[in-house]
DNA sequence: GAAAAAAATTAACCTATGGTAATTAAAATG
DNA sequence: CATTTTAATTACCATAGGTTAATTTTTTTC
């Protein structure tokens, strides 16, 4: 279990068996069930969350009631609310899990502590956040410059696995559109591929 | 001049006069007049930049030919792409200025100097990309949650000193709309006040 | 494995925004 | 300061995607 989030942990950056037991030290494990909540609207995300096992969605309700999937979550992501856990202000966010998942977490003080102990863990979230950005931007681009049907397109190549896994109207709502209109997207590229 | 990068380098960690010189040193001073570029399509972006003075705009160009705005760049904001940057591939942006704009700029070798002589600076890069990663995904909601017209109030709420220095058919292609729906949204928006 | 719940599809109609074009206003330049 | 260039506005029609609603399919649950 811990294998997973150490391997991902020395993916920048190398580690020694004590920086190992530190970081054993600071994380916490913890199993959710399919539909159940690690993290709700109003509550301060006290923790990062890294999955081990299972599919999250991070999302937001609009002032319509509208739900709105800012991100999926999957094995050996991070997930989280970066702004409220850094703030300790209440978050706008909603996380659940799609299927039964298991993850580990770390608190605030724990990953100042992390950071002090294995200063080069810095650099392994630097780089973690960085990829993050990167990614988000693309999805700015994209949302700029891209019709449904494209942005569609992208998603499925770019994240084969999420497609599988997630059921259409969670995607038509991360892709900014309604299901009918991803069912209709989807039955028009399916007519053209004939 | 160097003091407006000092000062913002140090806003989140503590910098001795040594560590200054350090910092001078992997730091190169330019001036680009308005209109130019400091980053085009195609290139490798061989640089992060720090404004000094002036506004900047960074955009793409879609297959169709059009531009769309991803990031305004002001006074102690870092601009560049990160991606073309840390990757050194070809980048799809363009930079251009708005203003006459004066610049600090570091190079990846550089930046890999600076954080192993001045280590406590992966700090600061970590929590300036936490940062752009946090607005980049509040601008990922809006353009999930809300209408142009909200998108472009919001706009004029949270960067007042852009939208007094940036034409509005670029506000418009950040927005994601075009310069004529801006128009419309304006002078709707005006009647609504009286 | 039957019943209930959740997800996907289809269709008819509606609306916000895009595209094109023409007009006016403002800013840059020699 | 006259001319050219750039920016903003307005109007009219087109269209992608939303809304509502009904129907079918799939999945979950007891």
């Amino acid at each position: 279990m811990l294998d997973a989030l150490v391997n991902t942990l020395t993916k920048y950056v190398t580690l020694s068996p004590e920086e190992v037991d530190i970081i054993e030290s600071l994380f916490i494990f913890r199993s959710f069930r399919k539909r159940q909540y690690i993290l709700q609207e109003g509550e301060i995300a006290r923790f990062e969350t890294f999955i081990v096992k299972g599919v999250t969605r991070t999302f937001e309700v609009d002032e319509k009631g509208q739900e709105h999937v800012l991100q999926f979550g999957l094995e050996d992501w991070w997930i989280g609310d970066l702004y409220s856990f850094l703030t300790e202000t209440p978050t706008k966010s909603n996380i659940d899990c799609l299927e039964d998942t298991q993850v580990y977490q770390i608190t605030k003080p724990n990953l100042e502590i992390l950071y002090e102990r294995v200063p080069k863990m810095e650099r392994h979230f630097r780089i973690v956040i960085q990829n993050a950005y990167i990614a988000s931007i693309k999805r700015v681009a994209s949302s700029l410059a891209k019709t449904a049907t494209e942005r569609y397109l992208d998603f499925t190549t770019q994240y084969p696995q999420i497609e599988q896994r997630v059921p259409n109207h969670q995607i038509a709502s991360y892709l900014g559109i309604t299901a009918q209109s991803l069912s209709r997207i989807r039955s028009q590229a399916h007519k053209k591929q004939q």
